[in-house]
DNA sequence: CAAGAATCCTGTCAGC
DNA sequence: TGCTGACAGGATTCTT
């Protein structure tokens, strides 16, 4: 579920909380998620120091003192839940826990399983199997319209496939693809290759834009996304076209003068996006 | 090689 | 109220 704001938003929570804290009470509950955990993960943790946080598309990176970092997905149906309660039962599908030495206590709570868990050497984070072969960061300067226009050269799919695929640019998903191609004027629908030029112009600060907003916003909240300290994110109500099939876009007047927005599916996933100023 | 389909798993919600 | 089917924020792996 949760797409790159949701990752941020989550990073800077476990950054704030467990920067510095020794780790003890590490304990799987269950290791069979995409990929198993690691064995000795647990005992990996107990009595880790955590010495810093990063995000990498929609991946967290927890360093640890030594030379290995914790590299956690969420999947789809991942959370992290931080609570000052150590003793309190685990809720359901907590499949990995820890605490810190003030107290306070992790948990993984992934209901699908389609998140995981993984350790990686800190010194080449960037080697792991999942991250090596990911584009570019879209808030980092290096992704410029030259860029993404040299990604989408040539490519026949439509540019909603082309941006859900991490090898273009590396972080969105499903809703921040639909808005940012709503923000540029593009349909989902469009060749990926007759995106190069004029229109990757408006897409590339049209990404940013959202997804800078989004994380100012602490992402967008749906069923199972909340902050690590239990606060809901609102970006969702910022939703121009994402889940408002019929209704009026932004930009238009909506039904009767316009259709409104329309879902179409593309690899099995909704499009939303305004036939009228989408094109 | 590129593109689309199938796949993993569980929860929720709409419709009957 | 209960059952069934569609659908959900992801990303790999398998087929064409």
């Amino acid at each position: 579920m949760p797409e790159l704001p949701e990752v941020e938003t989550v990073m800077r929570g476990l950054r704030a909380r467990l920067d510095g804290r020794t780790l003890r009470n590490a304990a799987i509950a269950r290791p069979d998620m995409r990929w198993a955990f690691p064995p000795g993960l647990a005992a990996r943790l107990e009595g880790a120091r955590v010495v810093g946080f990063r995000r990498r598309a929609k991946y967290i990176l927890m360093r640890l003192d030594g030379s290995d970092s914790v590299l956690i997905h969420l999947g789809m149906s991942g959370r992290i839940v931080l609570t000052p309660t150590p003793d309190a039962p685990p809720p359901p599908h907590e499949h990995l826990r820890f605490e810190t030495d003030d107290g306070w206590r992790f948990g993984f709570i992934d209901p699908r399983r389609f998140g995981s868990v993984d350790l990686v050497a800190t010194a080449n984070e960037d080697g792991h199997r999942l991250l090596a072969g990911l584009g570019p960061e879209p808030l980092s300067n290096e992704f410029t319209p030259a860029l993404l226009s040299a990604a989408l050269a040539g490519r026949r799919t439509p540019i909603k496939a082309a941006l859900l695929d991490q090898r273009t640019v590396a972080g969105l998903g499903n809703i921040y693809v639909c808005e940012a191609l709503h923000r540029a004027g593009i349909s989902p629908l469009r060749a990926a290759h007759t995106v190069p030029g004029a229109r990757a112009a408006r897409l590339v600060p049209a990404i940013r834009a959202v997804l800078t907003e989004a994380i100012e916003a602490g992402g967008s909240s749906l069923r199972d996304y909340v902050q690590p300290d239990g606060e809901l994110g609102y970006f969702q109500h910022a939703w121009r076209v994402y889940g408002r099939e019929g209704e009026a876009c932004s930009v238009c007047p909506g039904p009767p003068a316009c259709a409104g927005v329309r879902r179409v599916v593309q690899s099995a996933r909704s499009s939303f996006y305004c036939p009228r100023t989408q094109r």
